[in-house]
RNA sequence: GGGCUCGUGGUGUAGUUGGCCUAACAUGCCUCCCUGUCACGGAGGAGAUCGCCGGUUCGAAUCCGGUCGGGCCCGCCA
């Protein structure tokens, strides 16, 4: 039977067999330290015999080895615990040395990123890299967690499609058996339509966006978590489970994984309960008193003012992440729903200075929607929204959701400076392998 | 798409007002020494025509032009 790594302690003084990869190997002369990864960690195998670590010569980084032994406590070991009396078998010899050093953090300065990813395959194996991906993987767990735990369904929609679904977005296109297809850049109508059947879903998919952006916020495929509920009050209901999904999942993966995100320098987490919320105009206002730049002109925030209103938030309000609210109307989708005043019943959600989602009321009745579809220049009748204003024509509750970048959310969470470090292979405007 | 910027052994860097560069340092790799390492330590070694092409010059990693490949910012957005 096979013991991981992290349960050697479980088995003290007993005989052990464990399988993985040999990540580093210290030889002190008479006797020779072996640092073995698995899934569960590292583990510290102690050899004496000569014959047995000449099995290892000439065996680099990554060679496969299976390694029966006897768990012995010993204090000067990492955790207390290492593996003595040990017999070493390769079970997939590696001779070629590694490109890429895997027992001491990557480089992840903006000038080494292509060489980061470029060695990704390998890259990954770097325990700080692994350690990003599986608190990526926590935060989507808890994300789900507590979405199932208020009701809501997960869903799966195409992501091969006939027609853009938020229009003026650049949209990759394809062949699709003689016709024109394009790949999803949102599963915005799909989800509003499956309202309508379960009145709450949720999907984790990637979007496709094809867009010549070049920033540190960018890629070309993102993964979204898109979230819609029916029958909501008002907007506040929106904001306030998007806020509270988002409260949880950050508190819960500090408090699992401070060790971790501490080793990885992620700054310390500051969060209320409850996000500030400040109108766009309001911010606006704010940012141009403080700096001196007027940005009153401005349809949407800029970048910088989307960092300062965080900073903002921090140091007044005690939270890193905060809402600017009542977005502009000419930047509205035919799908959100508008204020009397001008505004959007939207709001986008900020955290350590960019957004992480957008989460708006949709408009739910049919003749407002087909109204608002032809101001945006949309036929309704045309065969990708027919389908569509179905649902409404048959009964959708008031509703409202939210896009959300998984990736962005990650690389804020870790501290990084760029989306790409928080996506396994990411995809950008000339990166399409590995 | 617009502006700015960078390109040196496998990896990360230094050198960039031309000559001391026959390209340095760290790490990785190879050989040897080392019985408690944990970024082990010590001795030695291999490994780069300085992205590519052309030009200026007695002489170019260094200056100029072009080209290819990155990065950052803006626009747009998650």
């Amino acid at each position: 039977m096979r013991v991981l790594a992290s349960d050697l302690k479980k088995h003290m003084g007993k005989p052990v067999l464990l399988q993985g990869w040999l990540h580093k190997k210290r030889l002190l002369g008479g006797l020779t330290f072996i640092v073995l990864r698995d899934r569960s960690g590292l583990a510290q195998i102690l050899v004496n015999e000569k014959s047995e670590v000449e099995k290892l010569r000439g065996m680099q980084a990554g060679t496969v080895l299976e390694i029966s032994g006897v768990a012995t406590a010993d204090d000067r070991a990492p955790g207390g615990v290492e593996v003595h009396k040990v017999e070493i078998k390769v079970m997939v010899p590696v001779e070629h040395e590694s490109p890429i050093e895997i027992d001491k953090p990557l480089s992840h300065a903006s000038d080494n990123l292509d060489t980061l990813f470029d060695h990704r395959v390998i890259g990954l194996r770097n325990l700080q890299e692994t350690k990003t991906f599986k608190i990526r993987s926590e935060l989507t767990r808890f994300i789900r967690e507590f979405l199932y735990k208020n009701d809501f369904v997960e869903i799966n929609t195409p992501k091969l499609v006939a027609g853009a679904a938020e229009g003026g977005a650049e949209v990759f296109k394809l062949d699709y058996f003689g016709q024109e297809a394009t790949l999803a850049q949102s599963p915005q109508l799909y989800k509003q339509i499956m309202v309508g059947v379960f009145e709450r879903v949720f999907e984790i998919a990637p979007a496709f966006r094809a867009e010549l952006s070049a920033t540190t916020r960018h890629v070309s495929e993102v993964t979204m978590l898109d979230i819609e509920m029916g029958f909501i009050k008002d907007h506040n209901d929106v904001m306030n489970m998007v806020q509270d999904m988002v409260y949880n999942a950050l508190t819960r993966v500090y408090a699992e994984y401070g060790d971790d995100l501490k080793l990885l320098k992620a700054p310390e987490l500051v969060l209320t309960p409850e996000f500030p919320r400040y109108s766009m105009a309001e911010i606006h206002k704010m940012y141009s008193k403080a700096t001196g730049k007027d940005t009153s002109k401005e349809i949407d925030l800029t970048p910088d003012e989307e960092k300062w209103i965080c900073k903002y938030a921090k140091e007044n309000d005690g939270s890193e992440a905060v809402f600017a609210t009542n977005l502009p109307k000419s930047k509205m989708k035919f799908y959100h729903m508008a204020n009397d005043d001008g505004t959007a019943r939207s709001a986008d959600l900020l955290f350590r200075g960019v957004e992480i989602s957008t989460a708006p009321q949709r408009e739910h009745r049919y003749e407002n929607v087909v109204k608002q579809m032809e101001a945006a220049g949309i036929d309704p009748t045309s065969p990708g929204f027919s389908h569509f204003l179905l649902a409404f024509k048959h009964g959708l509750p008031p509703h409202g959701g939210c896009g959300f970048g998984i990736d962005r959310l990650t690389e804020k969470v870790l501290g990084f400076n760029n989306i790409k470090e928080a996506i396994l292979f990411p995809r950008d405007i000339n990166r399409l392998t590995p």
